[in-house]
RNA sequence: GGAGCCGUGCCUCAAUGGUCACAGGAGCGGAUUUAUAAUCCGAGAUCUGCUGCGGACACAGCAGGUGGGGGUUCAAGUCCCCCCGGCUCCGCCA
């Protein structure tokens, strides 16, 4: 209690304290936030006030915006990234919300796929083999039905609002049925084609990968120098050759492709020599790599017996180093003649090149490389009765054997290993091989007719459509052309069966499906009704009526296609099983689609960069095929979350922090806040220590809307509100303040440039309300009658400060904001939840055009800058308190001492926190000016004013000490038995009603 | 190989081509018991050159200084070119 008192021997005086007349801040809103226990208390209370419906009831009739969501893969807990992801989206969703859109949140999430696969493969075990199709499917979907359950409660965590019960999952019968629709009218539409080709394939998983299902790598792969000898006439390509034993050299990383070994490319622009080697051998290489080739191959001294253009050895013929086969001599253009040789060894079952190479030239594609790796070899080309050692092996196995093979046969000229960047499967990271297998194509070269009828391809659509988008930011518009431009056919198969079916009959008399409009809507209702398990469990007989027929050749014998869909054509159609098929989308969709009318809405997606060859490609495709126009308007593109290594945090590699880990031990907000902090657009780091600096800004802001809070005790908007033309200056200039920050915050969150919210409204809150406004604020707050006209005026824009920053913060302190909003002085017809209300609009915050106001007070804060400055001088002096015990002497000249006296003293000392402030003008008032200072003093102001405008300088303030205000005044006098009482504080406590207290009769 | 992003104090970072380059954190110095698990104030850019001094150190002042170097401009952290460093994406066939 009273120390002083007790200390002094004297009894406790039960009087009342003059500190309990002040008015200090009351609030219920806690210091600490215990983040990680309220939170999902919070969370509870949404659900049950149903505060997602309530927001759509609130949408209703507003102009609609529409960010799709693109659906994270369902195997995991989320990360960082997804947290970066779903966080953007959010203040997306909430910005526009506020801002008075209807902006509906349908979330989903992406299930079929390898992945989940093999996991439950991996668990299944040997089950698996005597499990029907079914059973397994059943397996899988329970498989991401466990984690669609845990990252909606993850993301629900972190504060994301959307339609968490029923979000939309590529696996659900609908969905499922709509992607089969959507391959159907890819069918009928004519993009479909099967085909032999060469595709990336992993013989770990088995399957077929589209290119954004491969990733490089670094491999050790065996680097070979093998020798092909010529069976051609030598003569033919110089008459210096002629009889002598001539070969050429290739180069392979890959020996196991070499069984399949049908040609050797060469250039036919480059300069190629035929060099003899000590050993007399004449070898066939590309001239710029001769020397290379012949240090690399120990050909010692070598002597260049002949010269000429690659294209002279065409259909020369070559023995292969193994087998009994005849190697034709191809040209190819794709030879390059910086590495190998310039003879390329050509294997059409396993490379892209090699493929087409051996279409030009009728070689036989055929693979003889199982799903499983395992190569056979080719009985026509191997006469031994003892098959080859790598016969059965699996690729990897048989490199060292066939290695080892032409070394015992004196082909291996050269050898070595080589790490390189290789392809591997993304998925299960092995490296993945090249296979030629038949697999269904969507085409890009399709055919196509624009809206004005004019003929192209789809190919072409497509990059114009790319053109009609706004990419942000801009530079993923060149990305996603040129990677559409440059793309092969998309390979839409795969041989696995967690997926949609590839739900076509094929004939067994010349294996073409069946295209039939009718039966096909047959089957996509089946999938409606059963979902895609029913291709597995019904019959043929039942899907197919008895009377059909091969439209091609007649054959009436058909099998069901086993293949599934890849899952970037699930994800990829979306926005036909969403937001065409969603009753809470479609209509919206409808109109973007249309692009008619007043309001067309925003079709936003956004996603990280990687989307661009996934998500936001494969959507692309699908509907500017099916529906002839891009599925979005708006792109935006996030960056890579860096670890503090500076490493990408990756879906596959999932490394880095881990956001719910934050949200348990500091809070989901500290997580939104990191999400805010940063510029997405760019790669951002996170780390234990970022987060950390987020979780201490937290405090920043909370304590500042606490004191705000706590100030606004007694405060009833309806009854003490002053109008704006009566407020006092000072409070005036906050709220011009405030409606600039408004007008810019509200600018940011429509360019997405949260980053630019987080600084300004923390930069706001230090700054502007915490360091200034209301540090200036306390003497009116604590000493003034509650109900003057000076204190309310405080209130009046203290009030409206908060309403407008809960407002413009709660997209981002989602949680924070809506405690807040709690706390607030009751009004009549206050939305349930701050998520409920609108932004502020800045012309209700002050009338006025806030810019002259502003530049007014700049000149004033300089001011501040200068007497603060001098306090600090003179407390280093030895003298010691605080602002008050100061009293201020500034000198100023000319228009700017007149600035200074325009404005009141009580203002000024308000302003400058100090006891009294003295306005001298340097020439006019020279004389109290030197009484004041000093002649010495101020003779040196004099010497030194030229390029100042104004000094301060501090002292002691004069007078006496106010027991209850701390300001030291002349006129302090006793207020019953409070001593020195100045006359503002008597004139308060009078206007409060306490009447000076009299001393309690002698005990 | 192609494309792009980034580089600002010890750290994290801000800045429509326009004041003396924002703010926070850490550390330093100080104040406050009336926001107190809180608040406020102050000093503070690594370096280079020059001046003050007979000279050195220290100190003070001035000028330059936003990875380095050029350029455009009345004016550049910002625009252009080159270089260095970090990162990402795309491509990568033997």
């Amino acid at each position: 209690m009273n120390k002083s008192a007790s200390q002094n021997g004297v009894p406790m005086s039960p009087a009342p304290e003059l500190k309990a007349t002040l008015t200090l801040p009351q609030t219920a809103f806690a210091m600490k936030a215990n983040l990680p226990q309220n939170e999902p208390l919070r969370l509870a209370r949404w659900t049950s006030l149903g505060l997602y419906e309530k927001l759509r009831k609130a949408g209703r009739g507003r102009p609609v915006y529409l960010l799709h969501d693109g659906p994270p893969y369902a195997n995991g807990p989320i990360h960082l990234g997804h947290a970066l992801n779903k966080g953007l989206k959010d203040f997306v969703v909430k910005s526009k919300t506020m801002a008075g859109f209807d902006a509906p949140y349908v979330p989903g999430y992406d299930c079929h796929g390898l992945p989940i696969e093999i996991k439950v493969d991996e668990k299944l075990g040997h089950k698996k083999l005597e499990m029907p199709v079914p059973a397994v499917l059943e397996a899988c979907r329970a498989y991401a039905q466990k984690y669609v359950g845990l990252q909606t409660e993850q993301f629900e965590r972190i504060g994301c609002f959307g339609r968490w019960e029923t979000p939309y999952k590529t696996m659900a019968r609908g969905y499922e049925a709509r992607t089969l629709e959507a391959f159907y009218g890819f069918l009928e539409k004519g993009f479909v084609y099967r085909g032999l080709k060469p595709v990336y394939w992993c013989i770990h998983d088995r399957t077929a990968l589209a290119e954004a299902e491969v990733e490089y790598e670094n491999h050790t792969s065996p680097s070979i120098y093998v020798r092909y000898r010529l069976t051609s006439d030598p003569a033919a390509i110089a008459p210096a050759l002629a009889g002598r034993q001539v070969s050429t050299i290739v180069w392979t990383t890959t020996p196991w492709t070499l069984p399949a070994s049908l040609a050797v490319a060469f250039h036919p622009d480059f300069d190629y020599v035929a060099l003899e080697a000590e050993s007399g051998e004449v070898y066939l290489v590309a001239a710029a790599l001769a020397e290379q080739v012949a240090a690399a191959c120990r050909l010692g001294h070598t002597k260049q017996l002949a010269r000429f253009k690659g294209a002279l050895l065409e259909r020369l013929t070559f023995q292969h180093p193994f087998l009994e086969r005849s190697i034709l001599g191809v040209l190819g253009d794709y030879v390059t003649a910086d590495t190998g040789t310039g003879a390329v060894h050509t294997a059409p079952a396993h490379g892209a090149d090699d493929f087409y190479t051996g279409q030009r030239y009728s070689l036989d594609p055929t693979c003889r490389v199982d799903a499983g790796g395992h190569i056979h070899v080719d009985p026509a080309a191997w006469h031994l009765a003892q098959p080859p050692a790598f016969d059965g092996l699996n690729v990897w196995k048989a490199n060292p054997i066939i290695v080892a093979m032409l070394e015992e046969r004196g082909a291996l000229l050269g050898g070595g290993q080589l790490e390189h960047s290789y392809p591997h499967c993304w998925r299960c990271h092995h490296p993945v091989i090249f296979r030629a297998t038949e697999q269904w194509f969507i085409s890009l070269e399709t055919p196509v007719k624009r809206a004005d009828g004019s003929e192209t391809t789809f190919r072409q659509v497509a990059i114009e459509e790319i053109d009609k988008v706004i990419w942000d930011p801009a530079w993923g518009k060149e990305r996603i052309t040129n990677m559409i431009a440059t793309r092969p056919d998309w390979c839409i198969s795969r041989q696995r069966i967690w997926g949609v079916p590839i739900a076509v009959f094929l004939c067994e008399g010349c294996n073409l499906p069946i295209v039939d409009a009718a039966l096909n809507r047959g089957i996509v209702d089946l999938f409606e009704r059963e979902g895609a398990e029913a291709w597995h469990t019904t019959p043929l007989e039942v899907l197919l009526p008895a009377a059909a027929a091969c439209a091609h050749c007649g054959g009436t014998a058909f099998r069901k296609e086993t293949d599934i869909l890849d899952v970037w054509f699930d994800s990829g159609v979306s926005w036909l099983a969403v937001c065409e098929s969603d009753p809470d989308l479609s209509q919206a969709y409808s109109l973007f689609q249309k692009g008619e009318g007043r309001e067309v809405p925003e079709v936003l997606y956004l996603e990280g960069g990687d989307q661009h060859r996934g998500w936001f490609h494969s959507s692309l495709l699908t509907s500017v095929a099916l529906r002839g126009r891009a599925p979005y308007s708006h792109v935006a593109t996030a960056g890579w979350t860096l670890d503090e290594q500076g490493r990408a945090m990756s879906k596959s590699l999932g490394n880095g922090v881990d956001p719910i880990d934050i949200a348990n031990r500091m809070g989901g907000e500290i997580v939104r806040l990191w999400v805010a902090s940063v510029d997405f657009r760019e790669d951002t780091a996170a780390s234990e220590n970022l987060m950390q600096r987020c979780a201490e800004l937290y405090k920043k802001l909370r304590n500042t809307f606490r004191f705000l809070l706590g100030n606004l005790h007694g405060f009833v908007p309806a009854r003490d509100r002053v109008p704006e033309a009566e407020l006092l200056p000072l409070d005036r200039y906050m709220l011009a303040r405030t409606r600039d920050l408004t007008e810019k915050i509200l600018a940011w969150y429509e360019a997405f440039e949260f980053h630019r919210v987080y600084q300004a409204v923390n930069e706001f809150a230090i700054v502007d309300l915490s360091a200034f406004y209301l540090d200036v604020l306390k003497d009116r707050m604590y000493t003034f009658a509650p109900t003057s006209t000076a204190r309310r005026s405080a209130q009046t824009v203290l009030w409206q400060v908060t309403e407008a920053l809960v407002r413009l913060v709660a997209p981002i302190l989602t949680f924070t904001a809506d405690e807040i909003w709690e706390h607030l002085p009751a009004v009549e017809g206050r939305e349930a939840s701050v998520h409920l209300a609108l932004f502020p609009k800045p012309e209700e915050i002050f009338s006025g055009d806030p810019a002259p106001i502003l530049a007014e007070w700049q000149k004033l804060f300089a001011l501040r800058d200068e007497v603060f400055r001098a306090i600090e001088d003179w407390r280093k002096e030895g003298s010691v308190g605080k602002g008050l015990e100061a009293s201020v002497t500034i000198v100023a000249s000319g228009d700017f001492t007149q600035f200074l006296r325009s404005i009141s003293k009580d203002r000024m000392q308000e302003f400058l926190n100090v006891s009294s402030v003295f306005v001298g003008d340097l020439y006019a008032d020279s004389g109290e000016l030197r009484n004041l200072l000093g002649d010495q003093a101020y003779d040196l102001i004099k010497s030194t004013f030229a390029n100042r405008s104004f000094r301060a300088f501090a002292s002691r303030a004069i007078g006496t000490k106010c027991n209850r205000c701390w300001r030291y005044t002349h006129d302090t006098a006793n207020y019953g038995i409070w001593q020195n009482v100045c006359t503002r504080c008597q004139s308060a406590l009078c206007e409060m009603g306490i009447a000076p207290p009299q001393p309690e009769a002698e005990k």
